[in-house]
RNA sequence: GGGUGAUUAGCUCAGUGGUAGAGCGCUUCGUUCACAUCGAAGAUGUCGGAGGUUCAAAUCCUUCAUCACCCACCA
């Protein structure tokens, strides 16, 4: 059988995945010895929308190799794999595909949209299952769970216990007083009208505009505003009858409920406790509002005074809770002005006897719509318009820019200087936007997010955050890198409650019923809800779940929580968790907080934050960018295998990495020089699948043997360390640089004219350290190795399932190193000699050598062939004295003559060996000058100063040589 | 505003106290029977600047500069 030039990828891949699945390979616990200890990971479950992306082919390699190492040393390994159900993403794909079709979810009713999602998860779901097959990753596919699996309308096949685990774990919250309900200000998302978590929304500014208003004083009044400079110096005083507001946000003043000036603003002292009118809506029915003082206001910034509108900003919120200011809600789920509630006179009425003292509940004010009613229904922006349109028109508005097109020709004219336009401005104004959500749709929603009063639920995490902190800061549980802790911490630290109710449909509808008047039941189910209740009649509240509530669980709720699992025994608490820094406060945090939380334990021992794929110019892959580089495609084009090696080798910590094809095409070549060299060796009958380590009698298969347990050993602490690249790097250059360039080149004068004992032993040598190589490699190349594996010999058991060696430095022959060594510096120094020599490459001279005592004259003849071979010499001559013309080359013990008379150009070779002296003589001045330096010599460790003595004596030496073969250059010249 | 990291060969990056490295690219040579997705040889660095600690600094400390990211953001 002869095998081909290269590996196949495309056509090997997929078959042996097939084998590897039809094997059960990488079932729980398979290949595991009796008694092993366990090695659990879990998968971060991919949004079931998802589709595989460069980052997922990142972390899913690096799960990967540290699953298979751990399969192959016979640990009970289990890789859990599973989706996400991805809330807001998949009920955006299916709405998406409704909207097609000129429908709406409301439309349908809420069985029925779940249906409709349901069966899209059916039919679509397993697209990341099979592209990270495609990627060899080893999950064990029996047990692919799903964080909404068992939920009620769940149909065949979509059973199991995630959904009750998950309602189990709120119920027991509730009842522990961790989770509770509560009207909260929350970001909300007035395109999928749902609540959204902070995490859930990014800061983004834009250029935008923040207006000037004056606020009349209430019922005439006047006062002296006086501005002064740092020293006190009066730069501004004058007769004023309103107070001066600044916002970015016009439309939300009508909500105002105060205005807020600081404390220590002498400015506004006189004005504190009185009211001043907002100077929008109908005249007839202004409301005032009281003017006073709280921390949040900073004098330096506007005009010191703010306007609190508490139910659509975030520090006005803070600010009315502490005054008891009323926050009045302006906008509907779609953050269009309210149209609903009695009409504007009557509310605006109410809240003006609430502004002057009288009593109001939270309720009460949230139902009073003081939109005017000209303005409701307007979308926010709309409303924004008209009601700077407005102020302006009046000749309230302070300072604008003059071609701002939304203010119109009465803007303009109210800008002009002598009106009192002060200053024109052009500020950052910040807006708050939706993050990006999940691929496929991976762009934003590009909706601006609005701070919303509303009901939601909370998880009260001050709570449960402790034992989240203390597992990281005693050692308990790990994280690499380093910096990452300190992100941790930091947001831990600084812990928000939590909002975990969303305004969808799918997800884990929230377990709690309520009464007609408003009694909440939280239960496991409507039947026990409705044990507790009596004969009320109850409604469950329509919200679902946050996604990261759920998948907080994963850990356990994979492993069959609530019930007592033999699984959950054997691989909880997991071993390791593989994951992206953009997660951990999403993820990694809750899981901590939710496993202490529920079962007491940690859900992990270890976490390895990874960072993220770039492109090969540093950007962050995007869609809009047109930078995303598929890793199907990359596979397609070059094979799983090198697409996996070369993100293991730039997973350096810490650190992101830029992909190129440049790079993955280097690794391609990797797997054809492995397979070459397997080729070879399967050409030269150095094959088989004995198992035990040779003992050969050769140097050099004693030196490879050696220098392959180094390999062992090197990889190994890499791994155990979470040093990817080292073990990659260690690999490529053992196996190409080692094994390849050398180890091979040397065999072939043994395997082709070498005695048939020698023959034999290379042969059995080479056999076994290609097996190594392929059992070394296998986990981060596992396509290549299993078809190396199953095409070099017949074996037992498949590579995914080989013993991974455990053999170590004992199996250095130092001998044979010291020896190889300086055969391998013998061939370079003769090699580099005759390339800048331009000694033809046919031209086989002998090697003359003067000095060479009897141990080098032994080493020597021992790998003669070897040496003849590689360097392109004839035998070796001793000489009394190296001829004119010929070109010297030193190494430890002797130098080397090459009699080259005639060939070489005797001014090239002086000025050769002029530049290795000089290089030669830089060294010398260093090493001189520390032994020189007393200092060094009592302060240095013992074996450094001995190494520089030894190395300063073997310089020297060379020195010496150089310098001869100089003068017998000088004396031809 | 707070925090974290980075700055090393033309490019992308390893390298946490002891003689500056890899891959890619580049130059020269090579059709020897594993591999041209290859081989051999070669050039290229005041390790961001400035101080300091040390016998010894790319590595530790201080400071500055530039870049990146994260968190919180003044109405």
């Amino acid at each position: 059988m002869t095998m081909d030039k290269t590996f196949n990828a495309a056509e090997a891949e997929e078959r042996l995945y097939r084998a590897w699945e039809e094997a059960g390979a990488f079932e729980a616990g398979a290949n595991a010895r009796d008694g092993a200890e366990s090695f659990s990971i879990m998968i971060p479950p991919p949004n079931v929308t998802g589709s595989l992306h460069m980052g997922h082919a990142f972390n899913n390699t690096l799960q990967d190799i540290l699953v298979r190492w751990h399969r192959m040393r016979g640990h009970d390994t289990l890789w859990q794999p599973g989706q996400d159900h991805a809330g807001i993403a998949t009920q955006m794909v299916v709405e998406r595909q409704l909207a097609e079709k000129g429908k709406r979810r409301t439309d349908f009713s809420r069985e029925e949209f779940l249906k409709k999602v349901w069966a899209w998860k059916t039919q679509s779901g397993g697209t990341i299952i099979n592209q990270l097959k495609r990627l060899g990753a080893s999950c064990d596919w029996s047990r692919n769970a799903f964080t909404m699996s068992g939920a009620p309308g769940a149909p065949a096949g979509e059973d199991g216990n995630f959904h009750d685990a998950v309602i189990k774990v709120f119920v027991e919250m509730y009842h522990k007083g961790q989770i509770y309900r509560g009207k909260r200000l929350v970001n909300w998302d007035p395109h999928f009208e749902t609540a959204i978590s902070d995490l859930e929304v990014e800061n983004v500014e834009v250029p935008g505009h923040m207006w000037h208003f004056k606020y009349p004083l209430a019922g005439g009044e006047t006062y002296t505003y006086v501005e002064r400079d740092e020293d006190g110096a009066v730069v501004l005083e004058e007769e004023r009858d309103y107070i001066s507001i600044a916002t970015t946000r016009p439309e939300t003043m009508l909500g105002d409920g105060a205005v807020a000036v600081s404390h220590e603003d002498a400015r506004y002292a006189p004005l504190v406790g009185k009211l001043c009118e907002i100077p929008v809506g109908p005249k007839a029915h202004r409301r005032l509002i009281p003017i006073i003082t709280d921390d949040y206001p900073d004098p330096d910034f506007g005009s010191g005074a703010v306007k609190i509108t508490g139910a659509h900003d975030f520090n006005d919120y803070e600010v009315a809770k502490r005054g008891n200011i009323p926050m009045y809600r302006l906008m509907d789920t779609r953050a269009q002005m309210r149209s609903d509630g009695a009409p504007y006179a009557e509310a605006a009425a109410r809240a003006q006897e609430i502004a002057e003292g009288a009593d109001f509940t939270i309720e009460e004010v949230d139902s009073l719509n003081l939109i005017p009613d000209h303005l409701r229904g307007l979308d926010r922006f709309a409303a924004r318009e008209q009601v700077v349109a407005e102020i302006t028109a009046e000749g309230l508005a302070m300072m604008t820019r003059p071609d701002d097109p939304r203010l119109g020709s009465a803007a303009q004219k109210s800008a002009a200087p002598e009106e009192g336009g002060e200053v024109i401005v052009e500020d950052l104004v910040p807006l708050i936007e939706a993050k990006p959500l999940m691929q496929p749709f991976g762009d934003r929603s590009k909706v601006v997010i609005e701070p919303m009063l509303t009901d939601q639920w909370f998880v009260d995490t001050s709570q449960i955050v402790q034992p989240a902190l203390d597992a990281v800061r005693t050692g308990e549980v790990t994280i690499l890198p380093e910096a990452d802790r300190k992100v941790y911490f930091h947001w831990l630290e600084n812990i928000e409650p939590w909002c975990i109710s969303r305004q969808l449909w799918w997800g884990h509808q929230i377990p709690v019923w309520y009464d007609e008047d408003g009694t909440q039941y939280c239960a496991t189910s409507e039947a026990e809800a409705r044990a507790l209740a009596g004969d009320k009649t109850l409604t469950r509240d329509p919200d679902v779940l946050d996604t990261w509530f759920s998948s907080g669980l994963w850990p356990i709720g994979t492993l069959g929580w609530p019930e007592d699992t033999e699984d959950l025994r054997r691989y909880f608490p997991t071993s390791v968790l593989i994951t992206g820094f953009d997660i951990i406060f999403f993820w990694v945090a809750r899981m901590m907080m939710m496993q202490y939380a529920i079962v007491g334990q940690k859900p992990f021992s270890h976490v390895y934050v990874h960072a993220l794929v770039r492109d090969e110019k540093g950007k962050k892959m995007s869609k809009s960018l047109g930078n995303v580089l598929d890793p199907l495609d990359l596979i397609d084009e070059y094979g799983a295998d090198a697409v996996r090696f070369t993100l293991t080798a730039m997973a350096a910590m810490g650190r992101d990495l830029k992909l190129s094809k440049d790079r993955i095409a280097g690794y391609r070549n990797f797997t054809t020089k492995l397979w070459n060299a397997a080729r070879f060796a399967e050409m030269n009958e150095a094959v088989g699948s004995t198992r035990a380590i040779p003992t050969p009698d050769a140097t050099v298969n004693k030196w490879i043997i050696g220098e392959t347990a180094k390999t062992r050993v090197d990889v190994d602490a890499a791994l155990e360390n979470f040093r990817f690249n080292d073990a990659a790097n260690t690999l490529y250059s053992f196996v190409w640089g080692t094994v390849c360039d050398w180890y091979v080149e040397f065999s072939k004068p043994l395997l082709m004219d070498g005695d048939d004992a020698t023959k034999a032993e290379t042969q059995a040598t080479m056999a076994w350290v290609i097996d190594q190589c392929l059992i070394l490699l296998h986990p981060i190349m596992p396509f290549v190795t299993e078809e190396l594996w199953g095409t070099l010999a017949d074996r037992q058991k498949m590579i995914v399932h080989a013993d991974w060696p455990d053999y170590g430095t004992q199996m250095i022959d130092a001998d044979a190193d010291r020896e190889m060594n300086w055969v391998i510096a013998l061939i370079d120094q003769i090699r580099s000699a005759r390339a800048q020599m331009h000694v033809p490459a046919g031209l086989h001279v002998p090697l003359l050598v003067t000095d060479l005592g009897p141990a080098g004259r032994t080493t020597f003849a021992n790998n003669e062939a070897m040496i003849r071979r590689l360097a392109r010499i004839e035998g070796l001559t001793q000489v009394d004295g190296f001829p004119k013309g010929c070109v010297t080359v030193t190494v430890e013990g002797g130098s080397f003559g090459l009699p080259l008379a005639g060939i070489i150009d005797v001014d090239e070779e002086k000025a050769r060996l002029e530049k290795t002296l000089g290089k030669l003589e830089k060294e010398l001045g260093g090493l001189r000058g520390r032994l020189n330096n007393p200092k060094f010599v009592e302060s240095a460790p013992e074996d450094v100063v001995e190494d520089t003595r030894e190395n300063l004596a073997l310089r020297e030496e060379e020195e010496k040589k150089l310098r001869a073969a100089l003068q017998r250059l000088a004396e031809l010249g």
